[in-house]
DNA sequence: GTGAAAGCGCTAACAC
DNA sequence: GTGTTAGCGCTTTCAC
C-alpha cells in the first residue's frame, strides 16, 4: 500500500491522490470534518483506509505551532498513590482528543528540570505538574513559554499559573486534633525527613501546629528512605514500640505506610486500636481493605486529575489568560474519615 | 530573552547567532558534541543557557524521521499491576534518552487500535504493548512500519516482532499442581469471563488443565466485571462460601483480589488456610503484607519492562531485524511462591 | 467548499 | 571542524 517516494510511508499527497483532491482537503477531512461536503469527506476515508494512512503529527505540530500533547510529570509511578490522578487526568484529556505524555521524577526536584526541557521540545501544549515545589527554573521556563500549567495535590499563594488540590498542612493539623479530640494523648508522626518531600513537610508541620495548639509536644518518626511503602510503615512501627514511652496513636503520612504498619502489629501481636491506634492519608482501597480499617484522610485524588483535565482543556479552548487570585488555586478540600484504626 | 521574530520562541538559529555559529553547529553541539571543537561548544552551550534555548523536536523528528519516543500501551494505571513493568522500561529507556509515550487502553482491543494510531502519528521509533492478543489491524500497522515492537506479560508462538513475559498458561497450571500437592481437594479459580481478559484467560485454561490431569472437576467463579480489585475478591468469596459444598482454597487470577478476600475472611471469621486457603497471582507487595502471607505465583515484572528496553535499545542501536524464531520470544519464566495462605 | 503556494525549525547531504 | 542548501509533511494564508 506504501506509494510514498521518500520516506516509504504514506503521505498526506498520498490519500490525496487517491482520492483525487488536494492535500488540504484531506487535512481538513481528518480535523474539520465539517468543512468538506459529505461525497468529498467519504472519498476521502476510503482513500485513508485503503492507504492505511497515519499522519505524521510531528509535521502537523511543526508547522501550527501547536501539538494535542499534554505533558504531566508525576513524582513516580510505583505506587497507586498518584495513579488515580493520572487515571482522572488521561481520561479528561482523551475525551477532548489530548494525549498524555508521562514523566516520573522519582521526587527529585532537580531531576525534574531536565526532564521538564525534554518534555517541552515535544511541543506540549499545556503542563501539569505534581505539588508546588519547583525548581526556580520550572518556574521561569514555564513562565517565558506563557503555557497553561496546573499544578496538582497542593494549593500554593503563587502557583505557576493554575494549582488544584488541597491543604496538605490543615489536613494534617485537622487529622491531629481529630486524634485528640477521641482521646489519644501520645500522637505520634510517621514520615521523611521534611527536606525529602514537600507535601510530606507540609503535613509534618501540620501535625506540629496542632500539638502546638493543645500545647503538646510532638513525637515523629521520620525515616531516610521512609516511603510509600508497607516496610516503611512496619519500620516505623518497630521503632516508635521500642521506645520508652511508646504512643498511642501513630499518624503516618500516607495510607501505604500506615497499612503496613497494620499489618506489622497484626503479626507482632498488637492490637488495633486498644494498643497503638494507626491513623493514614490518602483514603486509598488499602485503607478500606484493612483490619481494622483505617482512620483517614480523603483526598479527592481523581478529581484532582479531572479538574485539571477541565482547567487546561478550558484554557485551551478559551484562549484566556490566568484570572483573577482567587481562582488561581483551586481548593478541592479533604475529609477526615474515622474508621476502627484510630 | 526572546529574540524570534515568527513564533515567539527562540530558535537554533537564534542561539546560533548569538554564538557567531551556524545553526548546524548548534545542531552538533547537542546532539554529538564529539563532533564540535570544545571552544565552540562552549560559546553555543553559553549561548543556549543565556536564551533558555529548548529545541523543537517535532522539527528534529520531522526532519531526521526518527524521534527519541517511545510508545507504550498498558491495559491500566489504576493499580500497581503494571506499574513495575512501566517503571523497569522507564528507567531503562530514559537511561539512553528515550521518552516513555504512555496510554492506557483498559483492557479494550478495539480502543487500543484507535490508541494506537494515535501514537503512531508521534513517530515513536519503538512500540510496547501489554499482552500478545491484538485487533488484526494491529499488527498490520506494526508490521507495515517496520518498528521495534514488544509485547510484554505474555509468550507468543508469532509475536508481531519480540515478546517478553512468561507463560500465564503454565504458571497457573503449575500452582494449581502445586495445590494439589499441598492436599486440597476442592481447588477453584476466581477470575473474570474468558473472553473479558487475555492473560486471565490463559490462567484459567491452565488451571482446567492442572484439573483435567488430576482427573478432577473444575470449580470457578467469573464475575463479569472482576478485575484487580479488593472488591472482587470480597464477591468472589461470599459467593464461594454459599456455594452448598464450597472449596477448600481458592486460586485467584490476581494477587489484588486474592488480598481483598484474604481481608474479607478475616472479616467474615473465616480462618485462612484451615477453613478456606487463599492463593494469588502476580506477587505482588501485598502478598507479602497479608495476614497470612499470600502463596502465590512470582511474575518479574520489573524485569519484563527492563528486558523491553534492553531489546527495543539494541534494536535501534544495531538496527538489526527479527532474529531467529527462537529468540523473538523471551520466556522470563515464573515461581511458585508457597507462603502461609495456601 | 476547494486548491496552490509558502514555510514552520530542524538536520542530512554535501561542500570547504 | 564548520557552513550552506534543501526539504521532511503538514497547515496556514490567500485565492477562487
Amino acid at each position: 500500500m506504501k506509494t510514498g517516494r521518500s520516506t516509504g510511508h504514506v503521505r498526506m499527497v498520498d490519500v490525496a491522490q487517491r482520492a483525487g483532491v488536494g492535500t488540504i482537503t484531506v487535512s481538513r477531512a481528518l480535523r474539520t470534518p465539517g468543512q468538506v461536503s459529505p461525497e468529498m469527506r467519504e472519498r476521502v476515508m476510503s482513500a485513508m483506509q485503503a492507504t492505511g494512512y497515519v499522519p505524521n503529527l510531528a509535521a502537523g505540530t511543526l508547522k501550527s505551532q501547536r501539538s494535542r500533547v499534554i505533558a504531566a510529570i508525576v513524582p513516580t509511578l510505583r505506587n497507586t498513590i498518584f495513579a488515580e490522578t493520572v487515571d482522572g487526568l488521561s481520561e479528561g484529556l482523551r475525551e477532548h482528543g489530548f494525549q498524555l505524555l508521562i514523566a516520573n521524577s522519582g521526587y527529585c526536584l532537580e531531576a525534574e528540570v531536565s526532564i521538564l526541557r525534554n518534555l517541552l521540545g515535544q511541543q506540549p501544549v499545556a503542563v501539569v505538574l505534581t505539588g508546588t515545589a519547583h525548581d526556580p527554573s520550572v518556574r521561569a521556563m514555564l513562565r517565558a513559554r506563557g503555557l497553561p500549567v496546573v499544578e496538582t495535590w497542593d494549593l500554593s499563594e503563587d502557583p505557576i499559573d493554575r494549582a488544584v488540590g488541597f491543604s496538605n498542612f490543615d489536613a494534617a493539623r485537622n487529622m491531629t486534633l481529630a486524634l485528640a479530640a477521641r482521646g489519644y494523648q501520645r500522637i505520634a508522626f510517621a514520615g521523611a525527613p521534611p527536606e525529602r518531600e514537600h507535601r510530606g513537610a507540609q503535613r509534618l508541620a501540620g501535625y506540629r501546629q496542632a500539638l502546638a495548639d493543645l500545647g503538646r509536644r510532638p513525637q515523629t518518626v521520620t525515616l531516610e528512605d521512609f516511603g510509600a511503602t508497607f516496610a516503611s510503615g512496619e519500620r516505623a512501627v518497630r521503632q516508635l514500640m521500642a521506645r520508652v514511652k511508646p504512643p498511642d496513636v501513630v499518624f503516618f503520612v500516607n495510607d501505604v505506610a500506615a497499612f503496613g504498619a497494620a499489618q506489622a502489629c497484626a503479626r507482632l501481636g498488637i492490637t488495633i486500636p486498644s494498643q497503638l491506634a494507626i491513623a493514614g492519608f490518602g483514603d486509598f482501597e488499602l485503607a478500606r481493605a484493612s483490619n481494622p480499617p483505617l482512620t483517614t484522610v480523603r483526598i479527592p485524588g481523581e478529581y484532582i486529575g479531572r479538574t485539571a483535565a477541565r482547567l487546561i482543556v478550558e484554557r485551551l479552548a478559551t484562549g484566556s489568560k490566568a484570572t483573577v487570585s482567587s481562582d488561581r488555586s483551586v481548593d478541592l478540600g479533604f475529609e477526615i474519615v474515622e474508621r476502627e484504626s484510630a
